[in-house]
RNA sequence: GGACCCGUAGCUCAGCUGGAUAGAGCGCUGCCCUCCGAAGGCAGAGGUCGAAGGUUCGAAUCCUUUCGGGUCCGCCA
C-alpha cells in the first residue's frame, strides 16, 4: 500500500550491487535481493536468488551462482563472495562499506527511508460510553498507536480516530435503567432541563450498564423500553439527548485518562453518533440507485460477488422498523471521512478480528455505492486476550479486568523495585516507574503478531526480565551512562571502524531499521518492530561484554566504540519511539 | 450446517515473498560483578513444527484430507 521515496539504506545499496551482477550475467534481476545469513559464521549476507532461476535459464543452480559470484568479485563493498551448498551466494561485507553505513546511520537512523505521502485515517480504540476500557481494549490502542507513529514516520499524513461506541440500544439500554432508578433527573421533566449535576460517577456508570443489559435479556418488556428510549434519543427527543451527552461526557473523560497513561494520540475523538446525520441521505441514495433493497421488511444491500469461494451475507442497512444498526453508521463513517479529507487515501481498522466479516460487508457496500473511489479500505484485525482456557478473559470474579487496574499493577511493580534507590526523589521514581511498567505491558502486547491471540497473564505482562520493554530500555540507559561518562573524561565519539565480531554484527543489525520499518508498514505488524529492538538490544549487550569502550586499547578504537553506542542508542531509541515506547534518561 | 483463524521446546510466543543445522523469553542445570550499570552476559539440557498425503532441487511456510481448539454467520454493537 505504499511506495518507497528514497532509500539509501543497506540492503538497497548491497542490492543494487547484486542487480548489476545479475544483469552482467545476463540474468532477470528480479531476485537480486539479499538476506541476512541464517549462518551468521559463513556470511553477513545471502543470496538465493540464483536458485528460483535454475528451471527458467536450464541450468544448474551452482553453475548460475557462480556467474553471479564472479560478477560481483572486487566489488569494493565485499570481502569475499562465495557459492555455498546447492547455490546460496555467502556475501561478507567489507569493513569500509559498513563503516560507510554506520556513520550514515548515525545521523539519520532510518537512513533516508521515506514513503511518497499519502493521507490515511486510522481508527482503533473504539471504547463504548459506560464502559470502561478493559484488557482487551489494550491491543486496539497499543497497535494502533504504534501504527500510527510508524506510518507518520514514513512520511505520511495520518489521522487517528478513536470511533467511540456512543449509538444505538446500548445507550437506550442506559437511559431506560437510569430513568428507572433516579426518575426525579431533571431530563425526564417536562420540559426537560439538562441535569446540574448526575446522581453516579463512572465507577457507578460501569456498573449500571451491565445490569440494564441482564434486564433486557431476561425480561422481554425492558428490552422493549430500551428500543423505545433508543428510538426516541435518535430521534432528538430532547431529555434523552441531554442524559446522552452528559453520560458520553463523563465516560470520554475517564477513557481520556487511559489515553493518556498508556499514551494513545487521537487527532479525532468522533464516534458513531456524528454521522448520525448522513445517515438519511445515504439511504435513501442507496435506495434510489437499487443498491439497497428490501428483505423481509428490511433494508439490505447484497455484497455476494460471483467470484466467492464462500458464502458472504448481505450487508443489513435498516431494521424492518427503519432503525439503523452499526453496519449503516459504518457505511456512513466512510463517507464522513472521505467528506472531511479530500485527500484521503486509505482507512486502517485496528479492530477485534471477529469483525472481520463485518468490515468485508461493510467495504463492499462501500465499493458498490462508490463512496471510496480511490481510497484503501484495511481491515488491521487484532486477536482476542484470552484467559487460560482460552476464551476470552475475564477475572476471578467473572467481570472483565479493567486495564487502568493493569497498568497499575505494572507501574506498582516498577515503583517497588525502585523502591530502595536513594537517587531518586519521589516525583521522579513516580514518572520513572510508570515510563517502566508502561513500556513492560505495552511491549509484551506488542510482541505477538496482530491476528494471534494470546493468553493472558499478569506475570508475563509486568516482567522486567529478558524479552521485554525494560530490557531494550535497560540498554538504552546504559549506552547514555556511558557517553556520559566519556564526555566527563573528555572522550568524543570518532571515526567508525568495524574491527571485532561483535562490532559487525551490532552494524549489521542496527542498518536493518529501515527495512523493518517498512515491512511493519506494510504488514501493518509492529511485532517486527518489536523483535527488531528487542534483537537489537542483544546484539548491543554482547558487544558490550566483548568489547571495553571506556577501557579500549587505544584512543581510536574508543572513540570508534563511542560513536558504535551513540549509533546504537539512537536506533533503539528510534524504534522503540515507534512503538509508541519512552526511554528514561536513568533507570 | 457453512466459512474464517490457530495447532512450533515443560510454559508463553516469534519464524518476513518456500532455502543451509527451526529461534527467543520464562522455567530448569552450571559458570561470570577487585573489570564501562547483573533489569546483564556465556554455556547446557529440552522439538517426528497436531497427523497423513501431495507440489518442489528444497516445505514449519504452498495444496488436499484428517484430528483438536477458537471465532463468525440479515433485524445487538
Amino acid at each position: 500500500m505504499t511506495a518507497p521515496l528514497a532509500s539509501t539504506t543497506l540492503s538497497a545499496r548491497i542490492d543494487a550491487v547484486l542487480a548489476e551482477a545479475f544483469a552482467t550475467a545476463g540474468l532477470p534481476v528480479e531476485g537480486a535481493r539479499a538476506a541476512r545469513a541464517s549462518r551468521p559464521e559463513l556470511a553477513d549476507l545471502q543470496c538465493n536468488g540464483a536458485l528460483p532461476l535454475a528451471k527458467s535459464q536450464g541450468q544448474n543452480p551452482r553453475e548460475i551462482a557462480t556467474a553471479i559470484a564472479a560478477a560481483l568479485a572486487g566489488h569494493p563493498a565485499l570481502d569475499s563472495v562465495e557459492v555455498a551448498g546447492p547455490g546460496f551466494i555467502n556475501l561478507r561485507l567489507s569493513a569500509r562499506f559498513l563503516a560507510d553505513c554506520a556513520t550514515a546511520q548515525g545521523s539519520d537512523p532510518m537512513m533516508g527511508l521515506r514513503e511518497v505521502p499519502r493521507r490515511m485515517v486510522i481508527d482503533f480504540g473504539g471504547p463504548n460510553v459506560a464502559k470502561p476500557l478493559h484488557v482487551g481494549h489494550l491491543r486496539s490502542l497499543v497497535i494502533g498507536e504504534s501504527l500510527r507513529r510508524i506510518l507518520a514516520g514514513l512520511g505520511h499524513h495520518v489521522v487517528s480516530d478513536v470511533h467511540l461506541g456512543d449509538w444505538g440500544l446500548q445507550m437506550g439500554m442506559l437511559v431506560a435503567e437510569i430513568r428507572r432508578r433516579w426518575p426525579e433527573l431533571s431530563c425526564f421533566a417536562t420540559p426537560p432541563r439538562p441535569p446540574a449535576s448526575l446522581p453516579f460517577d463512572m465507577a457507578d456508570l460501569t456498573l449500571l450498564y451491565p445490569a440494564a443489559a441482564a434486564a433486557c435479556r431476561e425480561d422481554p418488556d425492558r428490552m422493549a423500553e430500551a428500543r423505545a428510549d433508543t428510538a426516541a434519543l435518535q430521534s432528538g427527543e430532547p431529555g434523552h439527548r441531554m442524559l446522552w451527552s452528559a453520560m458520553r461526557a463523563l465516560s470520554l473523560a475517564a477513557q481520556t485518562r487511559d489515553f493518556a497513561t498508556i499514551g494513545a494520540h487521537f487527532d479525532l475523538l468522533l464516534g458513531e453518533s456524528d454521522v448520525q446525520p448522513l445517515i438519511p441521505g445515504m439511504i435513501e441514495d442507496l435506495v434510489e440507485r437499487g443498491i439497497a433493497i428490501p428483505s423481509d421488511g428490511a433494508l439490505i444491500v447484497e455484497v455476494a460477488a460471483e467470484t466467492d469461494a464462500r458464502p458472504m451475507p448481505p450487508l443489513l442497512l435498516a431494521k424492518s422498523d427503519g432503525a439503523a444498526l452499526y453496519a449503516t453508521t459504518d457505511l456512513a463513517t466512510i463517507l464522513e471521512r472521505v467528506q472531511r479529507f479530500p485527500d484521503l487515501a486509505a482507512i486502517v481498522y485496528v479492530v477485534d478480528q471477529r469483525q472481520s466479516l463485518h468490515f468485508e460487508q461493510v467495504f463492499r457496500a462501500a465499493a458498490r455505492a462508490g463512496y471510496a473511489p480511490g481510497v484503501t479500505l484495511t481491515f488491521a484485525g487484532f486477536g482476542t486476550v484470552n484467559g487460560p482456557d482460552g476464551k476470552p478473559y475475564k477475572t476471578r470474579q467473572g467481570g472483565v479486568a479493567q486495564l487502568a487496574d493493569l497498568l497499575d499493577e505494572a507501574i506498582g511493580k516498577a515503583a517497588e523495585r525502585l523502591a530502595p534507590r536513594a537517587d531518586l526523589d519521589d516525583d521522579a521514581r513516580a514518572r520513572l516507574a510508570r515510563t517502566i511498567g508502561i513500556a513492560a505491558v505495552k511491549f509484551a502486547d506488542l510482541s505477538s503478531y496482530r491476528t494471534s491471540g494470546y493468553v493472558f497473564d499478569p506475570e508475563r505482562l509486568v516482567s522486567f526480565e529478558g524479552r521485554t520493554g525494560p530490557y531494550v530500555q535497560y540498554a538504552c540507559v546504559r549506552i547514555a551512562s556511558i557517553l556520559e561518562r566519556a564526555a566527563a573524561e573528555g572522550h568524543a565519539p570518532g571515526a567508525i571502524a568495524v574491527i571485532e565480531p561483535a562490532e559487525r554484527a551490532l552494524v549489521l543489525d542496527a542498518a536493518r531499521l529501515p527495512d523493518i520499518v517498512a515491512s511493519a508498514a506494510a504488514n501493518l505488524a509492529p511485532n517486527e518492530l518489536a523483535d527488531f529492538v528487542f534483537g537489537l538490544a542483544q546484539s548491543f549487550s554482547r558487544f558490550y561484554a566483548d568489547c571495553p569502550v571506556l577501557a579500549a586499547p587505544d584512543p581510536d578504537i574508543r572513540a570508534s566504540r563511542l560513536a558504535l553506542c551513540a549509533l546504537t542508542r539512537a536506533v533503539l531509541v528510534h524504534g522503540l519511539d515507534l512503538l509508541g515506547i519512552a526511554v528514561p534518561d536513568r533507570m
